[in-house]
DNA sequence: TAGCCGTGGCT
DNA sequence: TAGCCAAGGCT
């Protein structure tokens, strides 16, 4: 590792960043409040998640959940709808355990150490790192993919950020810029310095406050950080839908815990790993509907509908064989499914 | 600890 | 198109 060091005590890069910062950063409802409850939610929402997506999901957060009692007073069902579509589903989950430990074991208040924010549900290094910083002045570092691509680009470290050890590396160079009279501005600087201008693709250097000591816009190589091989291997799955309804009533049925849209709302489902013929002997009543592919960071889904219309003495002995449940078509809206059977919604003819 | 977990925008 | 990756954390 090579680190370019420049003076521990007065870091003139944290300086030019919160200037910076204070004069560029983008107006966001989650920047004018200190309150605990707010930054929690802002950053749980944002984990591996673009402002402009995240943003009306904060808002009706916030509407329908003022405050920590308010969501923990809320079902997990209730929670998970107004989280549909943002993905990563688990985040509405571990919140929703979170709450009650902050309700339950802390009397409602926010933990308000580095330390003891880590215990909680859903809250890891760079969680923790955010709130402790931003709403209690706490001098400690966050990591997260903006500081992995500003770090390395401004020192040129070539630590491989796959490596879950080179946490550390960026964590303590992190220690060595901090401003600990202001954390929490520091810290933002750094994300927004990675997203507004330290961008992955076609950095804007000339624009950029700290150009003057950054390692790899002088010597070129912005493109070469931050160093990652670790490559995701894409998985091809196959999964047929098949819609039991009488034109009132529809069957559905909750997801488990151990994959993908945990908790979530489905139709009956066939799973499988390639593109066999259906092993299933009631899908060949059933009417095919239509194929669409639904693209994840891991998968490769290929989904194909079929439409099973009965009458309601067959509909209730299929609930019972297939544990399936049954609610009246129109329900169907207040309950949260995966993203494509959300689109295959849109158009069906009985929605 | 390496694999898993969503969706969408950009190139 | 295909690949990358975005305010990560859990198991």
């Amino acid at each position: 590792m090579k680190i370019n060091t420049i003076s521990p005590h007065t870091p003139p890069i944290a300086q030019l960043l919160i200037n910076w910062y204070n004069l560029s950063h983008r107006k966001l409802p989650w920047r004018e409040t200190n309150d605990p409850y707010k930054i929690w939610l802002s950053e749980i929402i944002l984990q591996q998640t673009r402002v402009a997506q995240g943003l009306p999901y904060y808002n009706a957060f916030v509407g329908s959940y003022p405050d920590i009692h308010s969501f923990a007073n809320a079902d997990l069902d209730s929670i998970l709808k107004l989280w549909q579509g943002l993905g990563y589903y688990s985040r509405a989950r571990n919140m929703h355990i979170c709450a009650n430990m902050i309700v339950d074991q802390y009397n409602g208040r926010f933990p308000c150490s580095y330390k003891e924010l880590l215990k909680l549900k859903g809250v890891g290094k760079y969680t923790a790192a955010a709130i402790a910083s931003i709403c209690f002045n706490e001098p400690i570092p966050v990591v997260d993919g903006n500081v992995y691509r500003v770090f390395s680009r401004i020192f040129e470290i070539s630590d491989d950020i796959s490596n879950s050890k080179t946490f550390n590396t960026f964590y303590e160079t992190g220690e060595s810029l901090i401003d600990s009279s202001n954390p929490g501005t520091f810290n933002q600087s750094v994300m927004e310095l990675g997203a507004l201008v330290c961008t992955p693709k076609n950095p804007k250097c000339n624009e950029c406050t700290v150009a003057e000591y950054c390692a790899s816009r002088k010597n070129g190589t912005q493109t070469n950080f931050p160093v990652k091989t670790k490559k995701v291997k894409v998985k091809e799955r196959h999964l047929k839908y098949l819609i039991i309804h009488d034109g009132i009533n529809i069957l559905i049925q909750q997801r488990d815990t151990k994959n993908i849209w945990k908790n979530l709302f489905e139709f009956y489902l066939e799973d499988s790993m390639s593109d066999i013929e259906t092993n299933q002997k009631i899908f060949l009543e059933a009417i095919f509907k239509r194929k669409t592919r639904h693209i994840l960071t891991h998968q490769r889904l290929n989904i194909d509908f079929f439409e099973l219309k009965t009458n309601f003495k067959r509909l209730v002995k299929l609930e019972k064989d297939l544990k399936m449940r049954r609610i009246k078509i129109e329900e169907i809206h207040s309950f949260a499914v995966p993203k494509p059977i959300e689109a295959f919604l849109k158009d069906w003819d009985y929605c």
